[in-house]
DNA sequence: TTGATTAAGTGGTCTGACCATTAGCGAAGC
DNA sequence: GCTTCGCTAATGGTCAGACCACTTAATCAA
């Protein structure tokens, strides 16, 4: 029946045994999985099958093996899917104008979000970051982690962690754009400026004002292209 | 501190090789990888290692492992991925309602970014999609894949690449609650008329009302968690 | 009590062997 | 000439055992 068609490898069946007893046993993240040694004796099968079937989990993040201590179960995440994604985005610059127009349906979409959700803490944070970029531009310094560091806590301050892994990989790519945007101080301060406004309209719980002031943050990204 | 050596195990940087030398060659989905042997010669490590990484990558749809054959570079597909990892989303709440949230700003968007593009083509395959959808529903049938391909078709029509490929990422999940959602007629009338409002704003170029038209239609699900 | 040492357990890597499957090719048969 | 069969070499699948590196915790010494 089950084992006639399907020609599947070992580590296969290992893989969705062990993804089996995950769920069974109604394992979490952090929850400790049976060594090695365990499995082996368990399933009949030899440490090369288990070690595949282990280490594929790993890259897709199902596990989290720990050298000298034992395997875990990972947390519920994107990111190993995304890497695949963006693994053929490599030095694509065709891509970037997509990509501009979808980080902003995704940054429009976080300041909704944050709203909604109000995490005091992340816009203190928010404020902080603007904060050190202001004093980086009076330095003549070109504030690029500050500025990627504004719009990841945006994105934390939607208490989404499915959006925020979604979002980073976006923005990440933004990085070699942030290098020439932030070539003029009038530019740096402009947007200093601008996140400021946004952070207000958050506070102010002003959805349409707060879309409004990150429209005109993100105007000139859309132009550079 | 940030370049402080991650401590990577050789079957990770074996991955990272293998992508490398996709990507330097330019391969496409198809073509044949060197052998094990190759690889080993190579890249100077055990055959463990690299059979590690290829079973790695082979989960993940990078490449395509044929016994006796060789190694293939895989198609761009990342259901195969989805399927491996969202196992366990389903049964954690937090990420369900992280979920649809993200799904929710995603189906929005597209809706803004199909009116700008504007592409009748795509339009005209929404109601085809949405009329077999009908037609299977008046036969009592759960018209899950017309459902699908109605909002890949949404996606489609922004003319975004990028934005089809992670929206459709998210929507792919929400399958399985499809087939919970499409057990009565009604609500099933009920979303083939909900996707002829959609893209009959679209078709008017009324983004706030194709907007409103969504939001109407997704209600449900924020609901269902 | 505290600190260093040690031992046991665990994952990381390597080696060599043998089995199973496949593609390619040549020989046999039509 | 063409097809078909069967062989062979190449390749991936699985196994066993060994040794190394790291972590943890028990042990011992100050």
């Amino acid at each position: 029946m089950l084992n006639s068609s399907e020609k599947v490898n070992l580590s296969h069946i290992v893989s969705d045994r062990i993804k089996e007893y995950i769920l069974e046993k109604d394992m979490r993240e952090g929850d400790k999985l049976p060594s090695e040694k365990q499995l082996i004796d368990a399933l009949g099968v030899s440490r090369t099958v288990v070690r595949e079937a282990l280490k594929s989990m790993e890259m897709l993040g199902i596990v989290k093996i720990k050298t000298g201590d034992g395997i875990y179960v990972g947390g519920p995440s994107l990111k190993p899917i995304l890497e695949q994604v963006s693994f053929r985005w490599q030095q694509d610059e065709r891509k970037m104008t997509e990509l501009v127009k979808t980080r902003r349906i995704l940054e429009l979409g976080a300041v909704e979000m944050a709203i909604e959700h109000y995490d005091v803490a992340c816009l203190d944070q928010m404020d902080e970051w603007n904060r050190r970029m202001a004093e980086k531009v009076d330095r003549g310094l070109p504030p690029i982690e500050e500025d990627l560091a504004f719009h990841e806590t945006l994105f934390r301050a939607t208490g989404n962690e499915t959006y925020l892994e979604l979002s980073g990989l976006i923005s990440d790519f933004f990085l070699k754009i942030r290098t020439q945007h932030f070539d003029s101080v009038e530019s740096s301060r402009k947007s200093v400026d601008e996140h400021q406004n946004v952070t207000d309209a958050i506070r102010a719980k002003d959805v349409a004002r707060a879309k409004r002031e990150m429209e005109i943050h993100l105007a000139p990204l859309q132009k550079f292209i």
